[in-house]
DNA sequence: GCCGACAATATTGTTGACAATTTCGTTGGC
DNA sequence: GCCAACGAAATTGTCAACAATATTGTCGGC
């Protein structure tokens, strides 16, 4: 039973905290695809009132994330391959950008801690953890990111890794794919630190369509007839 | 008193009409950012029942097209030349794309339904109205993400665009812009109908640059000081 | 044993009333 | 005339009860 939630203030959460918790649940697969959302349980494992778990489904709904049906309630989504394919397409365009930004715009010390980063990364892949991996990797993708200030792309990257975001600990963090992505890594790093804005970009562009098309041999083992 | 909205069935708008209902009075600028959104107006406008209207709000909320605030209730959030700046910078990452996918991928008759309406466009440029220019101008550009059949882009680009919506038809859609664009969409038809994916791509990147361009000198002049 | 009809339960949708808070007008003092 | 304190109105937040619907379990017929 995890009915940890919130016991902090008198008062009991926000709609946004119950939306984050039930978002945090998503992606660390608690909550799986296809899953029924009961408010009653909402409730009682977040502390808040029926009202303030409807207005966070709403919120969930609005992002896609969660579906609500008349009379049958919310429940959670889950994206399909060809829905997948779509979303890191997105991916590439905007974290392409940004990878042709930061070479371009970067001082020497962001992109040192780039390195920093991903050096980390490479000792990671033999003796460190997946969670640790998994956290290197977010860093690195979000200094890319912030660099230029747009917190509008970092959000929407953020957004579309949602729904997928379980999918990589459960079968995207193993040998074969890291060794992979840390040499993808290595290009985009060489690509910036040589200050060369469109290679950069084409590396990242690379990175996320290998990151898609690995995703996509899995879940064509695992749904071998059609 | 525009209380329209719904008087079709017997029952009344679900959560998600009312959205698109205050969605389309934003986008048509008869709700301006900073106007404050009661629900007694809204329940009275649009002929839901005070839960609907708040779950239409929680939903937009989370597009972050209005804000809520504590026993403020909601109102229209305008969106800051820096975040206009990240939001077009996002747009040209995204249509970019697509532009090069539809380089690459679409068919003759889709090119040529493209050089239909650019060519539209261009006699409505001295002619036509600018509802009508803007109609064929978001023809064009969704015809372009259309092609490879991306809706999350689709929907992305939408959302961003909802924003600044008002601000084209009021200050946008004038004779030097509109020359503008018509040139920039020349230059994007021809690496298309080459089936050059760079050129295209950079073409469309260069033209919605040029927009926010436009939209940001237009601000300076209106904020001459700092 | 299998299948459909019916009842019981579970779950969500809706409404109304009331509490908490802000907003705005008014009054009184200076 | 201006300003602060006060109070009434407006507005939103919360809750509980009830209605509508879906889901599940049970029974009887075949």
């Amino acid at each position: 039973m995890d009915e940890l939630a919130k016991a902090l203030p008198g008062k009991g959460p926000t709609a946004i905290e119950i939306a984050d918790w039930i978002r945090s649940q998503i992606r660390s697969a608690r909550l799986v695809p296809g899953q029924r959302l009961i408010e009653v349980d909402l409730i009682r494992q977040t502390g808040g009132s029926r009202f303030k778990v409807r207005e966070a489904l709403q919120r969930l709904a609005a992002e896609d994330l969660v579906e609500i049906e008349e009379f049958r309630g919310a429940s959670v989504r889950g994206a399909s391959m060809e829905e997948v394919r779509q979303l890191y397409r997105a991916r590439a365009a905007l974290e392409g950008i940004c990878a042709g930004d930061f070479a371009r715009l970067a001082t020497p010390e962001e992109k040192q801690r780039l390195r920093a980063i991903a050096e980390e990364m490479e000792d990671c892949v033999e003796g460190g953890t997946r969670e640790r991996f998994g956290a290197l990797n977010a860093q690195w993708h979000t200094l890319i990111m912030r660099v230029t200030g747009n917190e509008v792309i970092e959000t929407l990257v953020k957004r579309l890794n949602t729904p997928v975001h379980h999918l990589l600990f459960e079968t995207f963090y193993r040998g074969d794919r890291l060794r992979e992505a840390v040499a993808d890594h290595r290009l985009i790093l060489d690509a910036i630190l040589a200050g060369d804005a469109p290679r950069a970009e084409a590396a990242m562009r690379q990175h996320i369509e290998n990151g898609h098309r690995f995703l996509s041999s899995l879940d064509a083992a695992m749904h071998p007839a059609g």
